[in-house]
DNA sequence: TGACGGGCTTGTCCAGGACAAGCAATGAAA
DNA sequence: TTTCATTGCTTGTCCTGGACAAGCCCGTCA
């Protein structure tokens, strides 16, 4: 707590540099802000010289913004299918010049589906915002009904947008933006048909396991399932698998439906599906969906692989088929 | 990889013992399902002895699903206003006994504000679940309006739920079906209002920090400001401060507002704030608002501290009058 | 061409130590 | 007796340096 010497208020020092002293961040500040974990960084540190952030007065690591900023590209260009061996041991100018190359937004593909133009959706959200976006959503909507909506529309531009982060061309903040607008348009979709349900719709049961934020594709599959007359029970992201459990008893559940986007560690993925499947009842059904290279192939007794959102149909047609003899 | 010595296939094992071998937990896995950091758990250990987990072939710490769930116990206590010392001291079957005693849910303290019979809310959300609430919470919007309906409706409800979680009397994921409830009427009320505003309204971007997961009081903020034709950009949870100056830049915000609730460690409040202060042109206006401690009495220059939801509206009056004379 | 195996890469875990901020309990002053 | 300051313990988080297993790369062999 010793105040660094005081400059005499009369120098003529430049305000920027008064009123900001180059913030650095711990080392708990920047896993957050970059997704790294902390025992990486200071493996990085130790093997490849980089990042090497200065030292506080007690020998704690101290990030300065731009190190976090360049963090970040590193991050995106691991994920990008980079290897952290190759990519760290250069020499940072080298670095930095690959870097601003990544950064450099290269044009987008053209991609099509039905009668939606996906690029459309990414334009707009690129140069109207939010506002233009959320107006190209709702006229998606109206224009083709809900399911081919979500299948044809809002699938695969989540898809672009998250190709877009990946390759530069979008900022986190209109990640974001997106999400919110999808959010917004489809949960009022969906606000008529939550009521009235026979009761002997299925029951579903709808979330991811903790460590999975992405819960745009848990929206999609909740208007997929209400259009099949289904109960849907959404739990949000990231619920503790106990609490996944407590809330299937409690709820009469017939049917927990789980999300994985790509960004979690398969290892991850399967160690949650595995001990799921062995604490729930087998009377419960488990289907796993999702863009995670996990579920590719994956062969668990009694969890049931979506491939895509117009499989959900099939699957929802099949459990009622199946449902309707052993039932008691 | 190496196979265990398989039982003969004749052996009378029974089958719960074979398909559920007790699913046992990496450190990282209990992190995130307990909050309780690895650094902690391991300290934890060392000091106390509790938890003392298994060891797998590697040596590294397995923990059984009994052990996790006491550890969620453990971590309610603490934020209870337990402390560590003296909880994790006692011997095992003293703590069980301690823990089993905070689980019963002792009957939550009645509430009322104006209209709004807050039991009311808790009530249909532990017993007929998400339709129930869904039904309670459009009543209310329908009886009072939105302005009310948000400030002595949702607000003291999503205290109360807060609470009851705390107490135990309310399950996780009880919340999260509360959270999802709650957004879905929401942001369906929102809906009608987020087009046609005047373009000299007020540009507000809404979010929270890294590490602060809690959006309920976004939307809150949402709703309040969108009634004081404020033209809101919202980006949900958990922005990197380095993207909401981004976004304030490439949208021409005139207003950053950002949520904390209680759970955040007040030092990574006030760090993110001052940074995000120091980062923001001056023209930019910062709000705070939310329940964090860390926000009573706090003086930063440049940042307003709201105490409430109603406090929302003077401030938006007061920015207006503020802005009508600068203004270029 | 395609399958296999050795070796390197890399994220994550471990132990044990250190320290600073915060809380509690003590003692001094009003 | 009450209030305030000081001291000492508590406790979360960070440190170093080492270890290891899963996965990837690449050369070899069929």
């Amino acid at each position: 707590m010793v105040t660094s010497p005081h400059p005499t208020s009369d120098s003529p020092v430049a305000l920027s540099e008064v009123r900001t002293p180059e913030p650095l961040l711990s080392i708990a500040a920047v896993e957050q802000e970059t997704g790294l974990g902390k025992d990486t960084l200071r493996a990085w540190e130790r093997r490849y010289g980089f990042p090497r952030p200065l030292r506080d007065a007690a020998g704690d690591r101290c990030y300065p913004r731009s190190l976090v900023d360049r963090l970040v590209l590193v991050r995106r260009a691991l994920l990008a299918g980079q290897r952290p061996g190759r990519l760290l041991a250069l020499p940072e100018p080298e670095l930095d010049a690959l870097l601003a190359q990544l950064a450099a937004p290269p044009p987008a593909p053209a991609r099509t589906r039905g009668v939606f133009e996906v690029a459309g959706g990414v334009a707009a959200l690129r140069s109207g915002g939010a506002e233009a976006l959320r107006h190209w959503l709702t006229l998606g909507l109206a224009r083709t009904g809900l399911a081919t909506f979500v299948v044809d529309g809002v699938a695969p531009l989540t898809e672009a947008v998250g190709e877009a982060w990946l390759a530069g061309s979008i900022a986190v903040y209109e990640e974001h933006l997106y999400s919110e607008a999808v959010q917004s348009v489809l949960r009022s979709a969906l606000v008529p048909f939550q009521t009235g349900l026979e009761a002997r719709a299925p029951r579903l049961l709808l979330t991811t396991v903790p460590g999975e934020a992405h819960g745009l594709g848990l929206l999609m599959a909740e208007a997929m399932l209400t259009l099949q007359a289904c109960r849907c029970l959404s739990l949000g992201t990231q619920t503790p698998l106990a609490d996944i459990v407590a809330a299937a008893a409690a709820h009469r559940i017939d049917v927990v439906a789980l999300s994985f986007s790509q960004g979690l560690p398969d290892a991850q993925s399967l160690a949650a599906l595995a001990e799921l499947r062995a604490r729930l009842p087998a009377s419960v059904t488990l289907w796993a969906g999702g863009g995670s290279p996990a579920l590719r192939g994956l062969r668990i007794a009694g969890v049931r692989v979506l491939t895509g959102l117009v499989e959900v149909g099939a699957a929802v047609t099949e459990w009622r088929k199946d449902a309707g003899e052993p039932a008691n």
